[in-house]
DNA sequence: GAGTGTGAACGTCTTCACAGCA
DNA sequence: TGCTGTGAAGACGTTCACACTC
């Protein structure tokens, strides 16, 4: 295949959403390394950094093209490089939360956002009592001014921050706005048009998933001891 | 299968992974549903209100049991119970939160923990000068509190929401203490024996994957319009 | 008729194992 | 010799489609 052609078939979704998934991963430990001073690494050693199975790593990185070196491993700057430039980074993502409650102010003061090239460029809220309110260096605005936001902004990615029962609305809001990408938090189920992508952190649901497990556990030790 | 094999069966694990991840969307969306009145549910009206796939509902729930009518569907309230019991969700469990910063403050105060059964019994913090503080009715304690915590409040499940750099510390500490379910917030890969549960919400990571997607839209679009 | 429960087909992801290259 | 890149095999998850039951 082709150098073009091959970049061509990166851009089209050549590449497995699992793999896609775990590549942030490799970037943050790869950072890490590189303030260390390693020039290069073997995917042995990535795949203990970042607790994924070492073939896993192997052909992950095989899909950004043949970077690696046999009997090396992978410069650690040009795979920061190719990461950063495959996952977009190479450019800075605007990032707008709606709702300042905990969880939003929270976020808002997150600096796992801006060390990454994300920045807050506005925090909304529908409850007038909290417009106008500093957090972060930020004055919260009302909802209303969100399709003047993303304009300005260009394209970004909302954030939804608020109870589960606005989080529909604000969702519909940040569509209209023209927000193709969206976090949810809310403990919600939402629905938007196809070429939205939509992902969601759910506080309860891990909780309840890690009460299953320890529940089997409880169950388990109890079978032995009967 | 007998009934009794069939309970075995259940008890051990039988339930696919990616089954049990579904089974609180499905119990968030039936405890709304028997809010609403409802007494009994098909699985195409519950694969709607979850977005999830019908068939796949089907073969969720069938992990539990046969416990649907054919021709009519399931009994929201039965359907409650057997999965509040497959998750372990009839007793109450303890939320010890380690670092009360931005994140651990917006957890401390998170409603739906609550609202399913998780009582957060204690918040930790390295930092002296957090330690006495009150967040949500509860005084922050120093982290060498841990092991009394957890001995008090039995098995309970530990929230990492410290920085990165401390995170691998406390999740010994955790794990030391016998705490055997752990939530980390922190962006950092940590390592637990092989009887601990460890999940990871890694917020960067879900901002990256997004912007992912986001650009590859972006450079879709290009080529149509080049 | 309506809707569950489930074998079977399919697709995706993971893991193995090794050829091939530095 | 050491480590990448990758076919091939296997595990896992999803979806289809329909027999079966209420």
């Amino acid at each position: 295949m082709s150098e073009q052609g091959r970049d061509a078939a990166r851009r089209r979704g050549d590449i497995p959403a699992a793999s896609v998934e775990r590549l942030p991963l490799y970037l943050r430990a790869l950072t890490a390394l590189a303030d260390t001073g390693s020039a290069t690494v073997s995917s042995d050693a990535l795949a203990e950094a970042t607790g994924v199975n070492s073939a896993k790593v192997r052909k992950d990185l095989s899909h950004l093209g043949s970077y690696g070196i046999r009997g090396v491993g992978y410069e650690v700057e040009d795979l920061v490089v190719h990461i950063s430039r495959e996952l977009g980074l190479t450019r800075g993502w605007g990032v707008v939360i709606v709702g300042v409650g905990n969880l939003g102010h929270a976020l808002a003061g997150y600096g796992g956002f801006a060390s990454r090239g994300f920045r807050v460029v506005a925090l909304l809220d529908a409850d007038p009592a909290r417009v106008g309110e500093h957090v972060g260096g930020l004055a919260v605005r009302p909802v209303s001014d969100l399709e003047g936001v993303v304009r300005e902004a260009g394209s970004c990615i909302g954030v939804v921050a608020t109870p589960a029962s606005a989080a529909q609305d604000v969702c519909d809001l940040l569509v209209a706005a023209g927000v193709r990408s969206i976090l949810n938090f809310a403990p919600a189920v939402l629905t938007v048009p196809p070429e939205v992508d939509l992902r969601k952190v759910d506080l309860a649901v891990e909780l309840q998933i890690l009460a299953f497990h320890e529940h089997r556990k409880a169950a388990a030790q109890q079978d032995v001891s009967a």
